[in-house]
DNA sequence: CGGAACTGTTTTAAGCCTATAATATCTGGC
DNA sequence: GCCAGATATTATAGGCTTAAAACAGTTCCG
């Protein structure tokens, strides 16, 4: 048993730790996959995140997505969206239409062409990230899910007290 | 007891929602790290850590720091560092100087400025960090740590055979 | 009905990131 | 001593990101 006064400074000094081999870990992934998409597909990360949420929406049968609703999914903030989409707009891999009933807002759709090339990403992508994290073991997986499930609500509670 | 075949499936399904809860968190902690550090010190993130990273190593008697060395450190390419660093010369947090032996190599060092700023940031970072991941239990961090530890393992492998 | 408040989107300014090309400087073999 | 290759850094082009400001369209209350 420690005194509180050491038992704080050491949760400190164990968040710092986790946080740093967690951004570790995160950073070389995504690096790597930025680098594989750019070079295999020549698509940049979040042009592939903005194709896949698109999908994802048409499996829950959703036809197309604002630019709002894709900027809250994808966490980016709104104005970020702009260029992204018009890129892919002229690469034709989406589509924008205005809506009819509200003149202010587009609804942004994946493209047949959007969709050929988002399915052969998919597998491609889930591949490599098996190849990268598959080193880990079932039960490390399992363990591992759990523990950075209870990380996100910690995170999660930290920031809505913050910002009520 | 699965198939083999299945195992696999399975194997990249775990692979895949570890990776999006990783995600998850790296990216809800440095957007909140992020934002903190420009509200509250007017400094971005990658400023942040050039700061550190010399404090570091003038922490182990490294008098300043090549570029190369720099940007090997914090894991950016090379031609980044030099806005970066110019930016922070221009702020006089950092110095920069020619080495009289090798014309080519800029050794950037922290000033005495610089070194108050870091040594008020410092604190509050390690603050908001214990803040958001806080939540979980010294067990659970020693647990975390040691399976991102593995986890790290896993990538780096498999990024060494990719890459001979 | 008419404007105030709200919403959805784009624009702008500042900075970051990568890869690739260019430049400058060093070093080692002849 | 000289030049080819290696090394350190900067420049460039394309793209991403955020916050804040500007616009445009909608809604709702008096």
């Amino acid at each position: 048993m420690t005194t509180p006064e050491r038992g704080a400074a050491e949760d400190a000094h164990a968040s710092l730790r986790t946080w740093l081999r967690l951004l570790a870990c995160s950073s070389l992934v995504e690096r790597e996959v930025r680098s594989r998409l750019r070079e295999q597909f020549a698509v940049t990360l979040p042009q592939f995140d903005v194709l896949a949420q698109l999908d994802a929406a048409a499996r829950d049968s959703v036809q197309g997505l604002t630019m709002s609703e894709l900027s809250r999914r994808l966490m980016v903030t709104n104005g970020n969206l702009t260029s992204l989409v018009e890129r892919l707009v002229g690469e034709k891999l989406v589509s924008r239409a205005s809506l009819p009933t509200d003149r202010r807002t587009q609804i942004v759709r994946l493209t047949a062409a959007g969709k050929r090339t988002l399915d052969r990403m998919t597998p491609a992508h889930e591949r490599w990230i098996e190849e990268l994290l598959g080193g880990l073991s079932a039960a490390d997986h399992r363990a591992m899910h759990h523990l950075l499930g209870a990380l996100r609500d910690s995170i999660r509670t930290s920031l809505s007290r913050e910002m009520p």
